[in-house]
DNA sequence: CGCTTTCATTTCCATAGTGG
DNA sequence: CCACTATGGAAATGAAAGCG
């Protein structure tokens, strides 16, 4: 152990000969030779949004002792920004794309060459496991786990001000309908492009009633029938037999949004005013429950949904009756209705025979 | 000119293949 | 026999073209 931060400047850095990212370089002018052959437009990339950004004071460099010069040390991670650097420090070393970095590096504020953040390692073979971890992707959860389509959109319409229409929906969805058994964690599963592929066609937009303006979804339905169609499109979406293919071009979108037939609004109840689906009032938990009030906790007061009630407590010694019980605990009988009735007769007649 | 649609690239995923 | 890797194909996303 021992990774003590420091701060280092430009010129105490050496870039790592043994990069992976190379083919066996022979000198650090082959390592930028390598890396801006293998990624030059990244770094570049890269170094404008140094110039623009700063460097990003979350990552920073890890480096380790330089074997023969006292004083000095190599990057053994972050490679490619140390590479940016160097050459903003030197833009007559990047060879043809000398002219862009020059630009940029006297733009460049010269106290962040003076003093770059870095993390010693006393050996490299300290280094090896956290490298590995930024590297070689997710290690069950050990390393990074990258974002997918929905937390990206989330991200982009809270800290970035981009507005995603089918993160709308979803968080509608959340809303006013009920989300459970097989679409329990549709927000989390539904490929919010497909999404915003179907509802981001106006013709598709015009049949489910919907406008989008400046990436804000608005209905021209009551709550309800937009609920309807809506949630009947993320349930077809997260199926599984359902994916961007079935809606990839017009015509598809335009077949398929008639195979919605009933579940898509009823033109007689259309509405004279859009509104934004942001701003609907929360439906009310249940809307025919008016007498009995749920307000004692335990007991739900949502209708069940399966066959066995998920709270039925029962020791069963026999392992495949168990499990049977379980699933019958799960399936939701209005989608599967021939398989509870059918595990249920198997239930019943395995349990006699075991009694 | 901005919004749609189509095309291209990147990323993901399943499966066959390979070696321990 | 199992676990891990390479590979091909499909899907998602980004970019360009097209259209009114």
């Amino acid at each position: 152990m021992g990774a003590t931060p420091k701060n280092i400047p430009l010129s105490k850095l050496s870039l790592d000969i043994q990069n992976p990212r190379l083919d066996n370089p022979e000198s650090t002018k082959d390592v930028i030779a390598a890396m801006l052959e293998q990624q030059g437009n990244k770094i570049l990339r890269m170094a404008e949004d140094i110039v623009e950004h700063g460097l990003d004071p979350s990552s920073i460099l890890m480096v380790i002792p330089h074997e023969e010069k006292e004083d000095r040390y190599v990057v053994v991670e972050g490679n490619r920004r140390f590479t940016a650097l160097k050459l903003l420090g030197h833009p007559e070393n990047a060879g043809k794309y000398e002219k862009r970095f020059k630009p940029l590096a006297d733009r460049l504020p010269e106290s962040i060459l003076k003093a770059i953040p870095c993390v010693v390692f006393p050996t490299r073979e300290e280094t090896n496991h956290w490298i590995k971890l930024k590297h070689t992707g997710e290690n069950e959860g050990a390393g990074v786990v990258t974002w997918g389509g929905i937390e990206r959109a989330r991200f982009e319409q809270g800290a970035l001000k981009r507005n995603r229409p089918g993160l709308q929906v979803l968080d509608f969805l959340k809303k006013h309908a009920d989300l459970d058994g097989e679409l329990k964690d549709a927000p989390q599963k539904v490929s919010i492009t497909t999404l915003e592929r179907i509802i981001q066609d106006p013709d598709a937009r015009g049949e489910l009633g919907l406008t989008i303006e400046k990436g804000h979804v608005y209905s021209v339905y009551p709550a309800d029938e937009t609920t309807k169609c809506l949630l009947r499109i993320v349930r077809d979406l997260v199926s599984g037999d359902f994916n961007v293919k079935d809606v990839y071009y017009k015509e598809d979108r335009k077949k398929y949004i008639s195979s919605l037939a009933e579940d898509r609004p009823n033109p007689a109840k259309r509405l004279k005013e859009k509104h934004s689906l942001a701003e609907l009032p929360s439906k009310p938990l249940s809307p025919t429950g008016t007498g009995t009030t749920p307000t004692t906790r335990g007991k739900s007061t949502r209708p069940r949904r399966t066959l066995i009630p998920p709270t039925f407590a029962a020791e069963i010694g026999h392992q495949r009756l168990r499990t049977i019980c379980h699933e019958l605990k799960k399936l939701p009988v209005e989608d599967y209705p021939n398989a509870a009735a059918v595990m249920l007769r198997v239930f019943l007649e395995l349990s006699l025979d075991h009694v």
